[in-house]
DNA sequence: TTTATTTGGGCAAACGTTGGCACAAGTCGT
DNA sequence: ACGACTTGTGCCAACGTTTGCCCAAATAAA
């Protein structure tokens, strides 16, 4: 349904004018005498004229629009990304299409045929636990579609890429649990196909090193579905707690982890943070409440939005395809509270 | 940027046929022989034709693309809202386009009549706090636009509206409040303008009054941008807590409320429940951790969202406009935790 | 056999914009 | 006074679909 409005034809017509004079006028390119343009543009005011923007996409061959391909909304550092999607794009006048993968590659394939179906001009992607193949992002790439990864980011392509700085956060919070006397640190981890996942594990490796700590295989453990399925947290800290000899604090990987594994060391009560110390990445925003106060790395989400839409519109509105692509990294925020806080220290 | 993809009219060469047969024979529809609808198929899926749906859109008056209004969508309740719309909306090849309004009338309206030069085929709104003058959601609605309201409703407009039980989740919430034995309770809650605020309101004072308690309006503190910006809900607690005679518990109207009020409560230093009981509308999903842990009524954010969305798919394609319209209430739950029962009880 | 009806398919206009090209009138230099 | 520009505007095709209308052939009815 077509709310009527006032077209280009129309102010034609009623001012006798050719089509393409009024369209000139309207977009003040081209020579047109400034008579002629003030009359077309007053016209135009009166009659609330809008450029009918899905004619113009035919034409133009661009949308004004740009797709997101993310596992999951309500998901709060997600929420906050796209929050700052959103904004970047409504002051840009564009248009912004979610959908959510729900860590599934097949549906994050069929999202992005749909989004591009749908002619969007870009793509701004964070890639699901299960996507090892990424020939259904190259392809598109390789005709000239621009896309900005964030997040769960790839090097497959040659594109620019918006993270926090993952492996830095997971450095910074392991070196406090090791600063704060914990010895046997645990890291409860997505799927190791995603970024994100590598990264952090890295920082969490790194500081153990350097603290001349082993790096403890089985202390590592892979939520295949970064924590969607209840189960695998669950299944993932009861192996970890059946140890014969069982870590004293836990790293975790993502919001998702750090709730699910703090609430099961509270369901089976544990003494957190004499029995076990938790820490985790999570934007969630009142940690504070938690009892114990929970110690959280934080990442920029809504800047990291921000960013990526920027540098996605940046690609879309350039002419030339860029030649450098950056990867930009936002450092992580690191809140200590008292589920680290060994009673003692 | 265009993918190069084929067109009707390069099967229509390629096959010499013409266009509207191809077009005809991809749509099964009129009279075409089994024969041709079959070669046009087979050349069609061999091809990857795919229509494109922005000329579809010229053509057709409609866009498969629907808007959402809301305020801010890091909230979880809306969070969850939008992930019921996406998935209805994915099912039915519909396109979501969410706009947020930050509270702000301003941006409500911006955002409106974007969304409607984008020709999208219906609006799902939940008004914003300031938003009291609706006429522009009322002349859109004159001119056929399809729009369904959701969480923050009007009866201004005929339309359908979907809800959570707002009246019955605060009256279950503060019966509960009255049996365990608060007498002195206190209703923050958002700005009158908007449903959700009238319902709670009524639902509250209605459990009070069936319990022969007064209505304290100095109880009731409004906070007219629902909690957005901190410093309203610290006044508004500065104030209760500087009465006479002080509430001895509190409810809260909303997500954003509910864990502000608690995080001041527990900043302050009040002990929780015993000086200050606290409760509140939140769709947190583990508000056990918290410290007390925290009673919440929870609304069906994620049936919500489908709901509505349905409802509007369905006003989108009927044909004639529907005569009655309805309102769906969705039941909430009210989880008591710790934060309202008294240590003797 | 003629006429009416069905079946299958083509033509072209339309949706609202845009932009290359053409062209008339005015301006300037020589 | 005559060509060479410049300026302002109009014409028309194109973007990819859809659809009303028309028409040819085949079939059925008379």
């Amino acid at each position: 349904m077509r709310l009527d409005s006032i077209t280009i034809k129309d102010i034609a017509k009623a001012l006798n004018l050719s089509y393409s004079t009024v369209s000139r006028a309207l977009k003040d390119s081209y020579k047109i005498s400034e008579e002629t343009r003030r009359i077309v543009q007053e016209y135009a005011d009166i009659h609330q004229y809008r450029p009918n923007l899905i004619a113009q996409s035919l034409k133009n061959k661009h949308s004004r629009s740009i797709g997101v391909v993310l596992c999951n909304i309500p998901n709060v550092f997600f929420a906050e990304v796209i929050s700052g999607i959103e904004s970047v794009a409504y002051n840009n006048d564009y248009l912004v299409i979610i959908t959510q993968s729900q860590e599934s590659y097949e549906r994050e394939m069929k999202n992005v045929q749909n989004l591009t179906w749908r002619s969007v001009d870009g793509l701004l992607v964070s890639l699901s636990t299960e996507s090892e193949d990424l020939s259904h992002f190259s392809k598109l790439h390789e005709q000239g579609l621009p896309i900005v990864f964030f997040d769960r980011v790839t090097d497959q392509l040659a594109t620019h890429r918006v993270v926090a700085d993952n492996r830095g956060g997971a450095y910074e919070c392991t070196r406090h649990l090791i600063d704060s006397g914990y010895r046997k640190i645990a890291h409860i981890t997505s799927s190791p196909h995603i970024s994100i996942t590598r990264e952090r594990r890295e920082g969490y490796e790194q500081a153990l090193q350097e603290a001349g700590l082993a790096i403890n295989e089985t202390y590592i453990k892979y939520c295949m579905h970064g924590g969607m399925l209840p189960e695998e947290i669950g299944k993932a800290m009861d192996e970890l707690l059946l140890l014969p000899d069982p870590p004293d604090a836990l790293l975790c990987a993502s919001d998702r982890l750090t709730m699910g594994c703090y609430s099961i060391l509270r369901k089976k009560g544990l003494k957190i943070p004499d029995q076990m110390a938790i820490a985790g990445f999570s934007n969630f925003n009142s940690p504070e409440l938690f009892c114990p106060s929970l110690t959280t790395i934080r990442q920029p989400a809504y800047e990291i939005g921000k960013t990526a839409t920027e540098l996605l519109l940046e690609l879309i509105e350039s002419k030339r395809p860029p030649t450098e692509f950056t990867k930009k990294i936002f450092p992580t925020e690191l809140f200590i509270r008292d589920s680290t806080r060994k009673a003692g220290s």
